[in-house]
DNA sequence: TAGATTGTTAATCGATTAACAATC
DNA sequence: TAGATTGTTAATCGATTAACAATC
């Protein structure tokens, strides 16, 4: 199958939550056009884009609302239920943890740990905090294909490399650390982020 | 002034990040190859980018370490301290309140506000959560060029016509939505960072 | 049919990388 | 000097966009 760039994918859940809010709004039919404009970019984009998975729309018509965004769903892959298991259980982790965003969009946050003994045993929202000793097993009995790493960045080589042994296929992960691992990694870097804001607010004076 | 791209305005942040440990660590001149192997980019694509804002380097020798990390942090803009406020204090402007990492890298939390009675005059870290209301004055008496949009997505394109209007500059937008505005926006969108690495995980199979 | 919009190709734009003269 | 590494140019690569024939 054709390599998909990675900006495309990005744009697939943009796509996706686009096609929610028509589909809420009662929209039977859209153009290319109308998703571009919700999303600030090309409708060439949104076709090509679109392209790389297959014929969804009819010319002089547009894309049938209801179809396009079951077609995405299963592209992307929330067409089912994804475990998640989240390391660390400081801020970012208990956050994580009770963000309502993520149940709705089914990923099922069914374990937190922590390798300070101090937070074991804490309720964060219906979960207890488990010693990040119990990983093993609880990874041997649950389908977890999915990782987030909260740790702080001295724990987080460490982590990744476990979390590699057991067979996670992939990981979420907000330390500010480049990770040396074989697993698909996607980075949320706050600090980059706020960073790089200052940077173009100081140069737009 | 030369405008920056994009991506480099990204990896000036994992410079500065990769020239402080490099300082901690004692070293006093670096390569640019060795940045580039700590990052996993390529060594021409580093000189490239510091060349956008001047010869740091000496031929031969490298880069001073202290030298270019106070360089990028004048450049960057993180030389000095910057307020910053938060609008809505559910879980992910709880969490930012009281995350180090921001406090480290130089951003103050000085507010927390939301919209909703029944979570003012919460305590959150050090700050009590005020009424929505309460902004503007607030605004007025304090410097506040950036903010935190952390409300629920049909909330959020009013609140960024109001940080409009208070003279903000910039925005980290966690909402998920594509907001209408002329203020300068940093998207962190969580759900679509799973959904990515989701996508990626069922195609690797 | 006439008007609209797709799917796709080719052109354009922008970012990365290789290569190398300059120079420490 | 010989070896190393920069700063910069030109080549390459990849992503976006315009344009349009196909077709609903």
């Amino acid at each position: 199958m054709d390599k998909i760039p990675r900006p495309v994918i990005r744009r697939l859940g943009l796509y996706y939550r686009c096609l929610s809010k028509l589909y809420e709004e009662g929209v039977d039919y859209v153009a290319s056009r109308d998703i571009a404009e919700r999303l600030g970019i090309k409708s060439s984009q949104v076709r090509k884009d679109l392209s790389y998975f297959g014929e969804f729309g009819k010319r002089g018509v547009g894309y049938n609302v209801a179809m396009l965004m079951e077609k995405l769903e299963s592209i992307i892959g929330v067409d089912k239920y994804w475990n998640v298991i989240v390391i660390g259980a400081g801020n970012i982790g208990s956050a994580l943890v009770n963000y309502e965003g993520l149940k709705k969009e089914k990923f099922n946050i069914i374990g937190i740990f922590d390798a300070d003994r101090a937070k074991v045993g804490r309720k964060i929202g219906n979960l207890i905090v488990r010693h990040i000793s119990e990983l093993k097993e609880f990874v041997k009995k649950n389908i977890v294909e999915i990782a987030v790493i909260a740790v702080p960045e001295t724990a987080a080589q460490y982590v990744v490399e476990q979390l590699e042994q057991l067979g996670i296929k992939g990981v979420v992960n907000f330390a500010p650390i480049k990770l040396r691992t074989h697993l698909l990694v996607e980075e949320v870097d706050i600090t980059l982020t706020f960073k790089s804001l200052v940077f173009q607010v100081e140069r737009k004076i």
